[in-house]
DNA sequence: TACCCGTGGTT
DNA sequence: TAACCAAGGGT
């Protein structure tokens, strides 16, 4: 096995997207902000609503010093509206226990709400320039090709860590520029569907392609249908919540004509037990 | 571990 | 067009 951190820095260096996230300076609470709402949210969706974001609070004191309300509005459509209350978390206690500024030790990045193995790592290494594995969804799914030889990946654990760190050149820079590179090759080439295996660097090596593109035992859980979803009902009541802030809304004017009441209720209430919505006097509103 | 959590573009 | 997919994390 040749090792796959030569082709992808040499491919990287030619063929990476120009992102926000990665002009030089882009800062360590820009990374952030940028992981946080990647998490599980395209790109192009993704980029106007950083730029938004980082305008209105340039550094984490900023956010800190907003309500939860605003977090919450500002992450507009999104999706996954916990990630802007989680974020906002975050940023109040990098102002309480790191005295407004992004730790860079990993450790201490897992210990803030809503950062886990991938976002600690991510921050780490983009941001700080550490010798870290980063490894999300599209890593998992090229180290599993390239090297297992399957067409998609196992459940993620914390054995994808150690294999990807033995991928990793021992110089910090290029180690970075691998993590990276991993991703972006995951990202645009080497893609769920329909992989451009005719422009990837890592052909010549690829087990799966040599052994004939074997499918996958498609282990994967069907996405729950979001049509008359729970989520659907949060979402509806959350948009609501949203586009009449600061002001609350009476509970008889929360999607008053939802099809099914009981799953408005319900939804009412989980919002309410994950702190993003708040009742008082019969009223609905955001978090202040 | 399995399940839950939004939203909108693509096939 | 219904299903798939998207830089995960918390419980």
């Amino acid at each position: 096995m040749p090792g796959i951190a030569a082709p992808l820095i040499a491919w990287y260096r030619g063929s990476a997207r120009d992102l926000p996230w990665r002009r030089p300076g882009f800062g360590a609470w820009g990374t952030l902000v940028s992981e946080f709402m990647l998490q599980q949210t395209p790109v192009a969706r993704v980029i106007p609503h950083l730029e938004a974001w980082l305008g209105r609070w340039p550094t984490p004191a900023d956010l800190a010093a907003a309500a939860p309300a605003e977090a919450v509005t500002q992450w507009a459509n999104l999706g996954y509206p916990r990630r802007a209350l989680w974020l906002h978390r975050a940023a109040v206690e990098i102002r309480d226990r790191h005295d407004g500024t992004v730790p860079r030790d990993v450790d201490a990045l897992l210990a803030l709400t809503g950062i886990g193995d991938y976002t600690a790592r991510a921050v780490a290494v983009f941001a700080y320039g550490d010798r870290h594995p980063v490894v999300d969804t599209n890593t998992r799914r090229v180290l599993a090709r390239v090297v297992d030889g399957v067409a998609q990946p196992g459940p993620p654990g914390k054995a994808d860590l150690a294999r990807m760190t033995a991928e990793l050149p021992d110089d910090i820079g290029e180690a970075a520029i691998v993590n990276a590179a991993a991703m972006e090759l995951g990202a645009i080439v080497c893609t769920a569907r329909a992989p451009k295996c005719d422009v990837c660097p890592l052909a010549a090596q690829c087990a799966w392609r040599a052994a004939g593109y074997p499918a996958s035992e498609d282990r994967r859980r069907r996405q729950a249908k979001y049509e008359g979803s729970d989520r659907q009902a949060r979402g509806a009541v959350l948009r609501v919540l949203r586009e009449a802030a600061p002001a609350a809304v009476l509970l008889d004017d929360v999607v008053p004509d939802w099809p099914d009441p009981v799953q408005r209720d319900r939804a009412i209430d989980s919002l309410i037990s994950d702190g993003l919505a708040e009742a008082e006097g019969g009223a609905l509103f955001l978090p202040r």
